[in-house]
DNA sequence: AGCATATTCTACAAGACGTAGAATATTAGA
DNA sequence: TCTAATATTCTACGTCTTGTAGAATATGCT
């Protein structure tokens, strides 16, 4: 094993070698971190106290919970703050889109890098599943981007 | 503070009314826990210290850590463990697409919910930037499956 | 100065993962 | 059968992440 005076230094040299990232992409929420974030796509810039005012209207939890946890969003870059009069404002750095498409896109890599054949049977599964109509839009997209990526290669 | 005994019990709380799952469906599994789940996929059933070897040439690692690794995918579920003359022998218990379809379909759902545009545009974005022809493929796949909800739509 | 409100600090619990030595069980050979 | 080698399980720690929140401190206003 891998010691450094008496510490066993074998986990942290392998995130450190894994490039800290964790290997994962993860960056998805947790479910307090979530609600919050949906407080914000819906209020815009809030202070701590209204979202903690919108957050227990949900559930029971003291103002300081939420605010450790807007400031940990706010350290990890998905929230943005900034003075006011009184008080600090906090803010979405990126639109529920935005977001959605940052999330993904990583998931996504580590999924198609498994089983790109895999991931689209469940893509397409889970359309249909939540809106077939849906399924239009998406085969849009797809004439779209193709054309998109012709241009490009005619280019 | 919920308190019990002087012991803070709303952590556990809060997870037992959230169901244990967490709200989060990751499932998606850690760099090594990936790594032996490929060797398995590569080699079939393999004994604990054939999973050793193979990783073992990626990366410096003690056997124990491997087999603890794998006795937690098995008791996950994502590996079998049976017994054959003389050792255990350890299987994945979904191929790759299997596994990849159960991950991706919690996780889409997850992004759907957060903006089924945003992951629209981010599925195809990634589709096409891995290879532009699987747009091809997965235009396909949506006419099938548009057609297919149609037939359940007219029974 | 003093109270109220806002913000930061500090801390803990629990779970997931990586890590691996110690202990125990099992098997094959002398 | 006894024993050395091999296989398997147990136990345990470190670190990170997330939820949780009280204590301490800072700041604004009267």
């Amino acid at each position: 094993m891998v010691e450094v005076m008496g510490k066993n230094i074998a986990p942290a040299l392998a995130r450190l070698k894994r490039g800290k990232d964790d290997g994962r992409a993860h960056k998805s929420l947790g479910p307090l971190e979530q609600e919050i974030m949906n407080e914000l796509w819906k209020g815009g810039a809030l202070s701590g106290k209204e979202i903690f005012e919108g957050v227990r209207r949900v559930r029971n939890i003291a103002l300081t919970t939420v605010l450790t946890v807007v400031e940990r969003l706010h350290k990890k870059g998905f929230v943005t703050k900034s003075r006011s009069a009184t008080v600090y404002l906090f803010a979405p750095a990126y639109s529920r889109e935005e977001f959605a498409r940052k999330v993904s896109s990583e998931v996504l890599r580590e999924i198609f890098e498994l089983s790109a054949s895999g991931a689209f049977a469940s893509f397409v599964d889970a359309v249909a599943e939540r809106d077939p109509v849906e399924l239009d839009r998406l085969a849009k997209l797809i004439e779209k981007k193709k054309k998109e990526m012709k241009g490009r290669k005619a280019r």
